[in-house]
DNA sequence: CCCAATATGCTAGACTACTAACAATCCTGG
DNA sequence: CCAGGATTGTTAGTAGTCTAGCATATTGGG
């Protein structure tokens, strides 16, 4: 379905630029609300996922600065997010000898065995949603999002772009 | 900048249809947040704007529950933005003749000034954006992200999907 | 060595979004 | 006609995001 008739305008857009853009956003929201809708069967919001996601791949010490430049959100989210995934007991937060500002985030056993287990259907889930475009034309793509996100870093104040990127 | 630079990823993507994905996902992101920026300037959220925005192209009579549909959110969301630009006097709220369940919306004189004042600015930063993609890519990207987002709203269980679309 | 600049994590306040529930109001099929 | 089923808008509660400001720590330049 065109995203004109998705959003029930009258006349179609005269604008591909603004229709590209608002395809973008669209899509993002739609693949996030997919995503909520199978995180919420294991009792897991989509920040809550990303945190254990990155936890995953990362080299054992991070700091909750670190993970926040990672996911590329403020450390006030942070905060929050670890608040309620410590409270699942599925993440810990463990002092740095040597260096009593920072802490260092860590999967708890529950927190890795959960992980391992939402992995494989998160998968499963992003084939599933380019299952129609082919490598090439995902590489296509990606190139294209690149450069407008190149762009658009461009025009970004610096105090935004501090943390944007 | 490659996504995998962005997100400071230790090793390069081994799944194009993530990558894919995370960079949608991120470009919205960037694109939000760029937005939100220039918002701010006129004392508007990205939701506010968004209001107004679509309230320039009704036809005079969008009851809150249209509005919802066309900017994809839920009725409680709508309330709560329009709850915001009432109080800021952009819009008003009227009785429909008829049917005493429903409201109609539109823009306040100051509303309409305000969307008027802000709009080619937005567009600007819209074309700003994609800069450096040509008419034929852009159609390109809009067909790739249309046929992603067909995937998905397959994947959506039918009450998500009520909303959602 | 010490003081200023930076960095880190947390709190508070504002917004938006969602779900779930509710009352009021249509609407429709029998 | 009218009773049961939709629809509409609101509220309450939860979650996430942001900004701003704060205290504490670390680091670097003079």
């Amino acid at each position: 379905m065109s995203l004109q008739e998705e959003l029930g305008l009258q006349e179609p857009f005269k604008d591909i630029r603004h229709e590209a853009v608002l395809s973008i956003v669209r899509t993002a929201n739609l693949l996030s609300t997919t995503a909520t809708q199978l995180f919420r069967q294991y009792d897991l919001t989509e920040a809550q996922f990303n945190v254990l996601f990155s936890l995953k791949f990362a080299p054992g010490t991070v700091t909750q600065a670190e993970l926040g430049k990672r996911l590329v959100v403020t450390r006030a989210s942070i905060t929050s997010v670890l608040d309620k995934l410590e409270a699942k007991d599925l993440v810990r937060r463990t002092d740095v000898p040597g260096n009593r500002r920072i802490h260092h985030v860590e999967l708890t056993d529950a927190g890795t065995e959960l992980i391992e287990c939402v992995e494989p259907v998160y998968r499963d889930e992003v084939h599933l949603a380019l299952k129609d475009l082919s490598d090439g034309e995902c590489a296509t793509l990606i190139d294209f999002l690149e450069k407008s996100r190149e762009r658009v870093g461009q025009m970004l104040s610096p105090e935004a772009k501090q943390r944007a990127i």
